[in-house]
DNA sequence: CAGATACTGGACACATGTGTCTAGCGCTCC
DNA sequence: GGAGCGCTAGACACATGTGTCCAGTATCTG
């Protein structure tokens, strides 16, 4: 739990990575990895150098061998947001299908696979724009990319311009509150209603070949997150 | 901006309310309102017995004689969120109707009128449970509440229990998404595509004099926000 | 092996927050 | 009009956070 990624957080217990040389603890890396991993669980309030600090078993003022200031820390973990989250979005949108239900299995994809689009990491930043203009900015900026994307996937299926845009919106905030909501309900009851999910979606009955399709990937998503 | 209510937050600004008496200048009501406002502004963790006192021109000792401790004052606010809010979802999906479109859109009261449900206060609570297991329990049963209310809604109007459950969810999480997203479009284009809305919800025709009711409605409340 | 390089740790200064203690102010009631 | 009650202000103790300075340490380089 708080951990958004599979492997190591620090370098020094990732035994892919070279050594660690000279009087060397923790790396700009490290930093970055652990202030990601708090942001995420705890909110961008949380990131603070003492704490960061604690956790690497570092002192506190190595940080600023690495960073000009916390300020400088926040902004390089909001660089990596917009680097990836966004961008996992907009791929699956323009991803090719046969039908507007396997288009939207594959927006889904963002919603089930951590490993492409963090949940977790977007609240953080939704979160963090309540108090900072800048980041508020930017979130609104990829919100609109991210709603463009999907009315443009719902276009391609011969969705009348504003029905397209409609949808869009209740895809995409329904998955927003959905996951803020944060049921938690297993995987298995979840996925029981996807066919249900998909007529309410696209107003058309799912096939059942694409039904399993989403299944068979929600199963491979799971495993990758086991290991 | 930031404020939460039409009138006065302090009991002095009030000419309804008698006057002060004796050495008192900030009631326990004026501490509770201004920390409402902080809360829904700005997040629990802005919520500081400091710049409240700063707020009301007050000592920040003077808190100390009204409430035990910040713990509190926080545990008070808690209580407010919970006898308002839910309360309000509860009773507008259990209002009769004579369709289910009517009926979505007495739900949608509580997303247009302030004075009936507070997004903003909701999402205050939300962000809070992050860091707090009591408030997401809380939180937790909250939302299972307004769910239940919103599925049996639908059922009421035939649609077989998962469909309806499916549609309960669609439309409270979307809800949550749209206002966790702040478009902030103005009230205009936002009612222009309500009849899309409603059939993507209910997946059934709206009729015009409804969508005129939704729209009355929308008109009422954002006279009562201005005065 | 001496010096440069790259990083770390601990002390210091300062800001901001909570909670406690106590003197004192202004009503109200006898 | 003086005693007592209800409330407030300011000082104090303490905790936790940021950022700076500088001496120290381990490895690389000549």
């Amino acid at each position: 739990m708080g951990k958004h990624q599979t492997g190591p957080v620090l370098h020094r217990d990732d035994p892919d990575k070279e050594p660690l040389v000279g009087n060397v603890k923790a790396t700009r890396e490290d930093w970055l990895n652990v202030a990601m991993d708090v942001l995420i669980s705890d909110g961008v309030e949380h990131v603070k150098v003492l704490d960061l600090g604690n956790r690497l078993g570092v002192s506190r003022s190595s940080f600023y061998w690495y960073f000009k200031s916390r300020q400088a820390l926040l902004d390089a973990l909001l660089r990596h947001w917009q680097d990836t989250n966004t961008a996992a979005i907009v791929a699956k949108a323009a991803t090719p299908a046969e039908t507007i239900t396997e288009a939207v299995c594959n927006f889904f994809h963002c919603v089930i696979d951590d490993r492409i689009f963090s949940n977790a990491l977007d609240f953080a930043v939704r979160d963090w724009a309540r108090r900072s203009g800048k980041v508020r900015n930017l979130l609104d900026q990829s919100d609109q990319t991210r709603l463009d994307a999907l009315a443009a996937m719902f276009r391609r299926f011969d969705y009348p311009p504003e029905e397209a845009m409609v949808r869009a919106r209740v895809l995409y905030f329904m998955q927003l509150g959905y996951d803020i909501a944060e049921l938690n309900e297993p995987t298995q009851d979840r996925l029981k209603l996807v066919p249900m999910y998909l007529y309410c979606f696209t107003g058309r009955e799912p096939r059942p070949a694409e039904i399993a399709a989403l299944e068979a990937y929600a199963r491979s998503a799971m495993d990758g997150r086991m290991e």
